[in-house]
DNA sequence: AACTATATTTTGAATTATCAAAAGGATGTG
DNA sequence: CACATCCTTTTGATAATTCAAAATATAGTT
């Protein structure tokens, strides 16, 4: 039976997989990220490998199987669409929808969760503007790259905000920064580890390396 | 810690506490309504009552305590302001909503469910016609009476369906007996075990004891 | 009072998920 | 190569929830 826990296992090996393609996920960080001891994810690995959803290959790591990664994009999808969900319909703040999220993907089922895509009309993107994978699990593969990467001058448009704590998102919204927002960078000082974006005309930004890394933005010129 | 199989016991043990109030609740009962096998009853209600949820008589029976009846409202008031939600917002059928919410009231949060509720416009009934609890844990009393107790000639007003079987409930829709629809008793017929009732001109059904049953209507002509 | 049928509780075992702490393996430095 | 360090795995326990089957209590009936 695929429980809660499983669902939120496969889908952290999913996001943390990502984060280092091609290599094996190695358990500490597997650990680390689902907040329990080292001990606890190696009996659910081996629980998960029996399963079927993902090769172990004891003291390296491990992959998702591709039905691993299927489960995980099923879950991901349910996330992102409760999430745009409790934005757009239900009026909660972007900072808050992750949390209520994290525990209603475990709950609702294909049917309502069908209903809920359909009266979004269908999104594309939740409201971080991470891609809402499709009924079938098909994931939208964009390159984005931080704030950090642009060139003074550089023109683009806001597309994700990569990060989940309710603190940060809210100085992000309240200082403009929201997917689908335009900017141009001015200038990127290294030695001050600082970046600074224009929004509009008169509204400029200042953020350190470490909130400039969060905000992600299309390549191409937008 | 409150876990969802105690909110479902402690919302069943209201459900079936209100079918005969002022006596304990038999563990026999219990553990049928749960579908589970009566040892397991035993051990669950223990622990209950170790929660100070409800008081347990050995070899006799239970009832909630105060906070155990505050907290079944609770669960009740997530369940039935779900089903409205998914009735009236997502559009599923009557038939169906039942069992979505049964998973759903356990990760629906205080927040998520008070924005649902007033966008219904803080519904007080149900769409089965169950009174909603108020978020205080007030729930209306209503003297509603079966079918079965109607005479010839009765004209009121349906306001309950009392049952949650989808082949049941989808067959009263069909019929038009639905909460709100004005009927009047036609006959009833002890030997044959019938009632047979008039909705609008030409438009009769004949019903069985047991279907007549589970259709509840106001005291007071309608 | 004795017997029988029914209801309830106890006992023993399994499953899932977790932690703490001990044990074992891999790796880099000197 | 030997050792220290850092991971990772193993072991032993615990908590929650459940079932099957044995034991026990209650109530109803001769
Ligand atoms: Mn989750
Ligand atoms: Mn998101
Ligand atoms: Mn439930
Ligand atoms: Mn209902």
């Amino acid at each position: 039976m695929i429980t809660s826990t499983i669902e939120n296992y496969i889908k952290q090996i999913y996001l943390q997989q990502q984060e280092n393609k091609s290599k094996l996920l190695p358990m500490g960080r597997l650990a680390a990220a689902m907040h329990v001891v080292p001990g606890t994810a190696t009996a659910m690995v081996k629980t998960l490998a029996d399963s079927g959803l993902v090769e172990y290959e004891p003291r390296s790591g491990i992959r998702l199987t591709h039905g691993g990664e299927q489960l995980a994009l099923h879950v991901l999808r349910r996330h992102r669409v409760l999430e745009s969900f409790l934005v757009e319909v239900l009026g909660l703040d972007w900072s808050e929808v992750h949390e209520e999220a994290e525990t209603l993907e475990h709950a609702v089922s294909d049917k309502v969760l069908e209903r809920m895509d359909l009266l979004l009309n269908r999104p594309q993107f939740d409201p971080h503007g991470d891609p809402i994978p499709t009924a079938k699990g098909q994931i939208k593969k964009i390159r984005l790259v931080p704030l950090t990467d642009l060139k003074p001058g550089h023109a683009t448009i806001i597309a994700r905000v990569a990060d989940q704590d309710p603190a940060f998102l809210q100085f992000a919204e309240k200082n403009g920064l929201l997917p689908g927002v335009a900017l141009t960078l001015i200038e990127r000082d290294e030695q001050a580890d600082s970046v600074q974006v224009r929004l509009q005309e008169k509204i400029t930004v200042t953020l350190g390396g470490k909130a400039a890394e969060k905000i992600l933005v299309r390549m191409a010129t937008g």
